[in-house]
DNA sequence: CCACTTATGGTCATCCCGACCTTAACTGGA
DNA sequence: TCCAGTTAAGGTCGGGATGACCATAAGTGG
């Protein structure tokens, strides 16, 4: 290390040649985050993919994300790029790392490492604005992880782990509530475990386990009536973010 | 991104100066892997710290680690650096991406994001070999996030998130049974879930739950006398990763 | 008024869990 | 040799959580 090592480095349009390569001997790289954002419409999970306008992987699909600027966090990034691509401020709505990921080759460029984020939220907007997400539309995931659409990159795998991720933070904490605009009924709870989850659940087992766990819902007051059947009432979020004793998807 | 960027970078002995600030406004930064390795010794939850030799951080401790080569994954650099620090080969050893802490700041010298890696392992060496590592040792976990002990960098806070998933690992996973030298005794296994909880399990029914779940542990044959007291039947690992029921920390 | 739908609440057997007790098996000292 | 001490192993029991299922409430549209 105590060599003297010279690296120039050009880069054009956003594209990095191979000089970059070079730099990534002496461990410099890319830093990007990626966002998979996840929102239920129509009863069904969403996920927001954007259509790449150059190259590499021009005309695929991919997650939306860039690059982390100079003076912020992995997190302001990641946010900043959601407010980019979404319109959304993040007030309500949750966001957390997923994790990095950062094959040699994931990215024909050259050497990427991309910091994933997750993204939940209820009620996101179906024309996104910005510059950078002028062809940004919802997919939902299970033609993604089932059908014949590929990802750019390697965002298929990031989007696998996302719903892992998701389905895995269900049980344990009280995050489905970001899901449901409030205030919310108990159905409406239930049916996002039931379209993340991909099972029905007994709705009287699961209000006794909601209404039941500390902090998880509270009584908003009022109801609303629905297309047939008895009125339901309303809920908003509780205090807790952590399920107590969690809810668990169990093999029946 | 049409304008041409044109950047010239000098690095001298590991230090990266001023001119790497600018390369970071078109993305680039340092990516190193950093390792939060524990272990379990003398009734005591270690993490192994080395000691700095240059600076910044000059003669403190701090978590292990090192660049990102240009042509491995961010798991084998991981593997590479617990080689390198440890010695080990890491195949009787559980490793797991922690995630990603990139703030501007945490580096003195610059952007530098770091990938944080958990490992945990039985019986790891005492005098680790390898060059960076001449000055590594065990530490106790209680004394560094207690005592007056301050880590280099954000690692206290690498080492906080580690301590945590460590111990939610514990209750969702089979994974204690990498902390025990095998055939181990189910006091043993206790011995791992007490020391890295930090309180004491009723030994009756840590035997029936730990027996009960598919595939935690398998009876390997034989006894192993103990100092005092019946001799305790053996065990192996089973094939399960993940623990069903979970074996949840609970309030009393 | 009735069929249908959804919400809400209750029952019941089963399983899990924490607290606690009992017995087994071995060590070391009186 | 006998006994106290120690650890392992297994059982009991009440409370709580859970899943399966039933019953009632309270709306809708015919």
């Amino acid at each position: 290390m105590d060599r003297m090592i010279k690296v120039k480095m050009t880069f054009k349009g956003g594209v990095v040649d191979e000089r970059l390569a070079r730099a990534v001997d002496v461990g410099l790289s890319l830093v990007t985050v990626d966002l998979a954002i996840f929102t239920i419409r129509n009863g069904a999970l969403m996920v927001l993919l954007i259509e790449r306008g150059e190259e590499p992987f021009q005309g695929c699909s991919a997650l939306p994300g860039g690059r982390v600027r100079r003076q912020e966090t992995l997190d302001q990034g990641a946010r900043r790029e959601l407010l980019e691509e979404t319109g959304i401020d993040g007030s309500r709505l949750h966001l957390e790392q997923l994790g990095a990921f950062g094959d040699p080759g994931r990215d024909p460029r050259g050497r990427v490492v991309t910091i994933a984020y997750l993204a939940l939220g209820a009620d996101l907007p179906e024309a996104v604005g910005g510059s950078d997400a002028a062809h940004a539309h919802w997919v939902p995931v299970g033609e993604i992880l089932e059908g014949p659409l590929l990802l750019a990159f390697d965002h298929d795998r990031i989007l696998g782990d996302a719903l892992e991720r998701v389905r895995e933070k269900l049980e344990y904490t009280t995050v489905a509530t970001v899901f449901c605009p409030e205030p919310f009924t108990l159905s409406e709870l239930r049916e996002v475990y039931e379209v993340i989850w991909g099972r029905e659940l007994d709705p009287s087992n699961f209000r006794r386990k909601v209404t039941k766990a500390e902090g998880f819902v509270e009584p908003s007051g009022g109801q609303r009536a629905q297309r047939a059947g008895r009125p339901a009432a309303l809920y908003r979020k509780g205090g807790s973010s952590l399920l107590t004793p969690p809810l668990l998807r169990s093999a029946s």
